[in-house]
RNA sequence: CGGGACGUAGCGCAGUUUGGUAGCGCACUUCGCUUGGGACGAAGGGGCCGCAGGUUCAAAUCCUGUCGUCCCGACCA
């Protein structure tokens, strides 16, 4: 490609409306532009970027075992009503009508699709395993699309669903994509870390989450400092903290007049706010309300409080009436004296307290000397709190490390959720109808390539691996109007692509000044120069991008040197 | 959906307080000159000032509404 051909539009300057680096960098390397709120064109650089981390999940998956289909994006609401999903999604779900009154969505995900076509499709346990995939536009009406490529409304995704006999089959199915997508991130370049994952609303089975290291990110891991143990933080499992043993005081009510709040009850006592415990109030969609109790500097973890209440999806603070009906007092709560029935969770660690301070159901109240093995009575005991940095890891004990990180990746399995509520079955060994056992694979194309651009990246614009680089190797002419140049320039470029170098020429009549802003903002791994010293003396300058290093070659030998270059970057 | 900010040329911005009919830098076009890190000179083209109402002799500027964008909080690839 020559650059007088490529639309390639870079920017002087930083475009206002982004935020996050990878998304300034986008827009200003002319790799993308946006459409409207969460949507986004790619241009050619970009799109070309795009496609080669595509073909890299392709080559990883279809080494898996998977094989590549294409499902429509819309999809009929029948589907999802089958699933239960068509209600149960929510507002996230793009949904439309056509002429005839019938209702689609616009696909968020596809495990309804392909468990249709596959219940249609296959009869027996001999033709599994099966693994399908697609890359595809997906569409999620998120509440607030934000940082470019990072969350967008449209998006590309790869996903893979795997079906199996069997548990262990499916356990196989996973462990192949689990190993295929450490070297899809690997290949791509990226530092990432899987981690334990949630599983959320759907339950069972497990999860990993491949989450790119970068400050920019949203999701937060635990890592344990010494073992390899690492969750998300959702997920990261907590030990109760067992504290110095006292002797029980007793139990005695205080007056803390307007110390509703954590920060205010330890002003007014003048304690430790390790030595409160804390409220949370809870309603979920039916209504149902949930007491939550946990140490005062710690925090309720609602994923973990979901495992423990049945037919919700969400939850939301409570009403203060609902508090006053189940017998609480809003900002002095305690388990002592609450209406029996009520769901109250208290954490691990909070249940270990000695000589605690809890509200007292009663305003302007407080208990002291609470001792909640001793004073709580019909209360579920549960590991329901935020992981903390510091807080220990449950397999070892040593202190865990919270990471920002960006999630590129997910993988889970389902089990027989879809197949049993869609009756997608398969006929055993025996002859016997049995639902399929699957799994779910997701990446993210789009967040992959600006994790990409977060975890590399100078003052100076992007640094692409090798493997995704829009170019592999830039050729610049210092002056494109001296033929000399041009003509050696033009020489290199094509003896380039004889090798199968990814090569681009930058014959533009620019200045060398420009040209090479350009190289660096786009971030073409290896730029060559072409100036007087090549025409006059036959030596050719290889910049790498990388180090910043000048290499100079003698023409007659540089373009070995050159694939020894590409070879160890 | 709540809280905050902003909509003026392709991009980045000034002008709005104190109404008088739109400007700067970059980019773009032509010519000249220049060519190893975003040159220089000359001459040009391009904007119903987000949109709709209102106030006024007169509105980018004041008022009302509306749409859009960005940032902060409840979620996910």
């Amino acid at each position: 490609m020559r650059a007088t051909n490529l639309y390639a539009p870079t920017l002087r300057e930083m475009p206002s409306d982004a935020e996050l680096i990878s998304h300034k960098l986008m827009l200003r390397g002319g790799f993308m532009r946006k459409s409207a709120n969460g949507m986004y064109n790619f241009l050619p650089l970009g799109w070309k970027v795009i496609k080669k981390i595509e073909n890299i999940i392709r080559d990883e998956m279809d080494k898996a075992g998977g094989q590549e289909i294409m499902m429509p994006i819309l999809q009929p609401s029948e589907l999802w009503e089958e699933s239960g999903r068509w209600a149960a999604y929510g507002e996230e779900m793009m949904r439309l009508k056509d002429r005839h009154g019938h209702s689609y969505s616009l696909g968020p995900t596809h495990e309804e699709m392909i468990t249709a076509l596959v219940r249609n499709e296959v009869r027996s346990y001999k033709q599994l395993p099966l693994m399908l995939y697609q890359i595809q536009d997906k569409f999620r009406d998120e509440r607030r699309p934000r940082f470019g490529l990072m969350r967008s409304r449209e998006f590309i995704m790869k996903d893979l669903y795997s079906f199996d006999k069997d548990e262990a089959g499916m356990n196989i199915s996973y462990e192949k994509m689990y190993k295929a997508y450490g070297n899809i991130f690997t290949r791509v370049g990226l530092k990432y870390r899987p981690v334990e994952a949630d599983n959320g609303a759907i339950g069972g089975g497990h999860s990993h989450e491949f989450t790119a290291i970068s400050d920019a990110g949203e999701s937060f891991i635990a890592c344990c400092t010494k073992c390899d143990y690492a969750a998300s933080d959702e997920k990261a499992e907590l030990k109760a903290i067992i504290p110095e043993n006292e002797t029980e005081e007793e139990l005695k009510k205080v007056p803390t007049p307007n110390a509703h709040t954590i920060d205010l009850l330890v002003k007014c006592l003048n304690i430790p706010i390790e030595k409160t415990i804390k409220a949370v109030a809870y309603q979920t969609e039916q209504d149902e309300l949930v007491l939550v109790f946990v140490r005062g500097d710690h925090d309720v973890n609602e994923a973990k409080v979901l495992h423990f209440v049945e037919n919700a999806r969400e939850l939301r603070m409570a009403d203060e009436d609902a508090i006053k009906a189940a017998g609480g007092c809003p900002g002095f709560m305690s388990p002592i004296g609450i209406k029996k029935g009520t769901k109250t969770l208290v954490d691990l660690t909070a249940y270990e307290m000695k000589n605690a301070v809890s509200g007292a159901n009663e305003v302007d109240t407080h208990y002291t000397g609470v001792n909640p093995k001793r004073d709580f009575k019909n209360v579920i005991v549960a590991d329901i709190r935020m992981v903390k940095e510091g807080d220990a890891c449950p397999r070892c004990g040593a202190p865990f490390t919270l990471t920002r990180g960006i999630e590129v990746g997910q993988v889970f399995t389902l089990g027989t959720k879809y197949s049993e509520a869609m009756k997608a079955t398969f006929l055993d060994e025996n002859g016997k109808d049995k639902p399929f056992v699957m799994g779910c694979y997701g990446i993210g194309v789009g967040r992959t390539m600006a994790a990409i651009i977060e975890q590399k990246h100078d003052e100076n614009g992007i640094i692409w691996p090798l493997s995704v680089a829009p170019f592999e190797v830039v050729v610049v002419p210092v002056n494109a109007k001296n033929e000399d140049q041009l003509k050696a320039a033009e020489k290199i470029y094509d003896e380039l692509r004889e090798k199968n170098i990814d090569a681009l020429l930058d014959d533009r009549a620019e200045r060398a000044g420009v040209k090479f802003k350009d190289a660096d903002l786009i971030g073409y791994p290896l730029r060559i120069t072409v100036g007087p010293k090549t025409v006059d003396e036959g030596i050719v300058e290889v910049k790498i991008r990388k180090t910043g290093d000048i290499k100079l070659f003698n023409m007659d030998n540089y373009l070995s040197e050159v694939l020894k270059v590409l070879e160890d970057l």
